[in-house]
DNA sequence: TCCCTTTTCAACCATACGGTTGACAAAGGT
DNA sequence: ACCTTTGTCAACCGTATGGTTGAAAAGGGA
């Protein structure tokens, strides 16, 4: 389930107009119309896009009178952050131990074509 | 172009087999065919994957006789975490300017709807 | 009340995506 | 030489995605 949200997030991130409407609610909340007024599409393609925000978790929506402004949920980044470095740093441990092995061995063994792959769940 | 790069990246990991499969190759290099057994999806289907993974920078081929190992290249995860932290921190810097202006005016001023909008530039 | 603003819903269209099967190239093993 | 292993290319299929237009709901202002 947190799978799918991450996929999500992903997703909603993939698409360049979609990220900058993120930056642009980085700097303060907005509503649709707002965020529709820099590019040339319709409002209601924003409309769309504040959806796939908002299921991925990133936005969420007040309400005052007729307007539904945006705001960004920033903490959702850290479900991303958190993937990220899990296996940046699972593969830099996985580089100093081959460097470790290199240099045990003086310098003429030949390297045994790392297959080291310890399964790593995928979160 | 950079932007581009981000899309293809974030629009990789969207996909949860792809995320596994990165998981797995921070774990230690592997061919299509290693990759492709713990699924029940043919070949060809993680032929494309890699495909993908590799247009998005985050994978790179040898070449071993018949073989063409995959190698996660950890880099690009850079680029992700430098937009997200970016963005991150410009949220949470508005927050603290935000508490700032609450606790400077004694608590009964009607706090006017924040519309900072610095028009954040999107990568 | 009537109208204007803001937003969403519904239907439609073109394209992209993830999967399949079938054929074939490339490199070794025997 | 022959066969096996490994991987990719090509064509196809169903569904999702990003966009459009048109209609309508929701709320406030005159």
């Amino acid at each position: 389930m947190v799978d799918d949200q991450l996929s999500r997030v992903f997703a909603a991130l993939a698409d360049p107009t979609r990220r900058d409407m993120v930056a642009r609610l980085a700097g303060g909340d907005a509503t649709v119309g707002e965020l529709a007024d820099p590019y040339d599409v319709s409002v209601q393609a924003v409309s769309k896009h504040i959806k796939v925000l908002t299921g991925a978790g990133l936005v969420t929506r007040r309400k005052d009178a007729q307007r539904r402004p945006c705001h960004l949920e920033a903490e959702v980044f850290d479900l991303m952050t958190k993937w990220i470095e899990r296996y940046r740093r699972q593969a830099e441990e996985r580089y100093a131990r081959l460097d470790a092995v290199l240099a045990e061995m003086g310098g003429n063994e030949q390297p045994t074509d790392n297959q080291t792959f310890e399964q790593g769940a995928a979160s």
